[in-house]
DNA sequence: TTCACGATTCTA
DNA sequence: AGAATCGTGAAG
């Protein structure tokens, strides 16, 4: 499980840090699913793409409160994004999760905004829950072997926004397959090349 | 009450 | 490249 102090830093910092840990949540059936974080992008109250600047509502609350928490809205009145609630109270951040490897299938399953949060059964009620293994819904650190510093993080600008779209904010796992967008001149690794989750990296 | 607009995805 | 789709916030 990944300390609160790790949440408690600007998105900014703790976007590219989030590439290799891994998303787990304990289902119904007392399985675990899980899957490696290997795309995301940060948001925060300064800047113009984000649900926080400047306006405060009942829908984006839970990104005003405190760091450590699933902000999880409803996009395009169809697809659910899940974000974690970054930095400090009372002030808008956070880092959406664009895209989860996920071992054992299809690669392209959580490739996606929309697509992680259907994989992983989340919505709007799973929004402001705290990251917490008691929930059955936490982040744990990347693992030694897997996706890690030795891998290269691509930075790249932010998809799907309108305003600020030339920040670069948006990082991803140049190796893995499961990138929703690639950035321009990078080609998608081969399956022979590219790196995949594997069993072994659960502890 | 009306209207425009998405932190998207899928299909052509 | 374009449509689908509906909750939300701002305007009238």
């Amino acid at each position: 499980m990944l300390p609160l102090k790790f949440f408690q830093r600007p998105a900014e910092i703790v976007g590219p840090e989030l590439i290799g840990c891994r998303l787990i949540k304990r289902q119904s059936n007392g399985q675990l699913l899980w899957g490696v974080i290997v795309e995301t992008e940060a948001y925060s109250q300064k800047d113009a793409a984000c649900h926080g600047y400047q306006r405060r509502s009942k829908s984006n609350e839970t990104l005003f409160g405190h760091p450590g928490k699933f902000y999880v809205y409803l996009t395009y009145g169809v697809y659910h994004c899940v974000n974690i609630v970054t930095d400090r109270f009372d002030w808008a951040s956070g880092v959406l999760i664009r895209a989860v490897a996920i071992p054992n299938e299809h690669e392209r399953e959580a490739s996606g905004p929309g697509l992680v949060a259907r994989r992983f059964g989340l919505n709007r009620s799973h929004d402001s829950w705290p990251i917490s293994v008691e929930n059955g819904l936490w982040l744990s650190e990347r693992s030694s072997k897997s996706a890690s510093n030795m891998h290269k993080i691509v930075n790249t600008t932010r998809i799907g926004i309108s305003k600020a779209k030339d920040l670069p904010l948006r990082w991803y796992l140049q190796s893995s397959r499961s990138v929703s967008k690639r950035a321009k001149g990078d080609r998608c690794p081969t399956r022979e090349k590219a790196w995949q989750p594997e069993k072994e990296d659960i502890q």
